[in-house]
DNA sequence: GCAGACAATATGCACATGCTTATTGTCTGT
DNA sequence: ACAGACAATAAGCATGTGCATATTGTCTGC
């Protein structure tokens, strides 16, 4: 009696989630290092490029890093002049952070070198279910952790 | 100059994939917990209702488990009498590993949680979107990770 | 029959992570 | 001006993981 009851037939999604990305760590922690970066040094990078951050413990939180351990990711960042951490006039218990040209730079360098394995993986796909996937997986990543139920 | 030369418009994948798999694991680990199983516990069971395994260190290997740490999983699972782990008569160096019954129960019950969560969540999305993130999350997850370069 | 290989097991190190507590400097409401 | 809140920082603890080593029992080739 072969599963006709009702199993579905794949794997859970978190067993094809999770070895997906460990995979694609993998494969872009030797990219960054090439660059010098750590992940979360390279996830600083990303976030502020968005936009500046006006407090540590924001930008910790908005990566999913610890605010007490980020502090030397920071420091070290700061050191190589890739990004800026000012004090607020207004409020000098927080620091504004902002990225500079210079970490732009590296930031971009870094991202171009992991798009092109990106690509070069996606490429094995037909144009419609990459694009699905992509689509998809920017609204599940997106969700509020509620939503899991 | 907002990015008009050639920056793809989207996260990177694994910027997407690793919060992705945190929230899905994050889901499962109550569901787990209910029926008694951690995370590795529930992968070997996953792996051996496919077909049984002939060694521990295939097994640790086949589910991405380092080989000493799987031990006292094996030893618990067995305890509780969830799998079976008899000295091959061919070879009596290695362990012949097998789910019983009860563990295929539990399986089934847990997965059948799990499965419920998944689809709650698939349900929000249009169904060819929904069929073709299965299809590739399972393609790109099954590769070996040489394919990632 | 013996040396070398191999499976399971135990143990220890290094490291990252999540969480907690404490300190210092600064702000805000009264 | 002062108490309480808050941001950044340092430091500690428990846990989990990858990695390496060592031991024991067993097999295989010579």
């Amino acid at each position: 009696m072969p599963k006709l009851w009702g199993m579905p037939d794949r794997p859970d999604l978190a067993a094809m989630a999770a070895p997906l990305t460990r995979a694609l760590m993998a494969a872009e922690t030797p990219i960054l290092r090439e660059h010098g970066l750590s992940m979360w040094a390279y996830a600083v990078l990303l976030r502020l490029d968005e936009r500046p951050v006006r407090t540590q413990a924001a930008l910790a939180e908005s990566i999913g890093a610890d605010k007490t351990r980020i502090i030397s990711v920071l420091d070290e960042l700061q050191r190589r002049g890739l990004i800026e951490r000012s004090p607020d006039p207004a409020d000098r218990r927080v620091r504004l952070l902002s990225i500079t040209p210079e970490g732009r730079r590296l930031r971009d360098a870094a991202q171009a070198g992991i798009r092109r394995m990106e690509e070069r993986l996606l490429s094995r796909l037909p144009d419609d279910d990459k694009e699905a996937f992509v689509r998809v997986l920017r609204v599940l990543s997106a969700l509020p952790s509620q939503e899991f139920r």
